[in-house]
DNA sequence: GCCAACGTTGGC
DNA sequence: GCCAACGTTGGC
């Protein structure tokens, strides 16, 4: 079975693709909604991850991958909300802007668009390869 | 168990 | 700064 392909957003003000290139490794914790959750316990070792820039960029900015599979999130006390860890992997040649991405038809059915708020998102093979052809490889 | 009120996210 | 979308909370 291939790996899965994901996408998760971030605040750059809070942590950017560039933090995570910085680290090395992060802990995606955080995350307090059921949906996006769900998805992080979906995620396997090795999934492949597109990196969001949320408020500020509104871009793909980076491919990052599943370091670390779901475990209770640390900073939930009530220990109700896994995380997951990331590692980079390499940062877009060209980012992949949402403006973009809404223009694209083939993109027109991905989770980030039909639904904004979802803070992780499940990303299929085709859109995956809309995005990576968009940033130029 | 329903639903109104409220809070949060995130694009504009 | 505004507001749409959506999730959560709490009174009944």
């Amino acid at each position: 079975m291939s790996a899965s392909r994901w996408l998760v957003k971030s605040e750059p003000k809070t942590y950017s693709f560039d933090d995570l290139v910085r680290d090395g490794r992060t802990v995606w914790d955080g995350v307090r909604n059921n949906a996006a959750a769900l998805h992080l316990k979906a995620m396997k070792l090795g999934d492949d991850v597109l990196f969001y820039h949320s408020n500020e960029g509104l871009a793909v900015v980076g491919i990052a991958k599943v370091a670390r599979e779901a475990f209770l999130d640390p900073s939930d006390p009530a220990g109700r909300f896994v995380a997951v860890e990331l590692a980079p992997v390499r940062a877009l040649k060209t980012p992949v802007t949402l403006a973009e991405m809404k223009a694209t038809p083939a993109l027109a059915e991905m989770a980030l668009l039909r639904q904004g708020r979802l803070s992780v998102s499940p990303v299929s093979e085709t859109e995956w390869k809309t995005i990576l052809n968009l940033a130029g490889g």
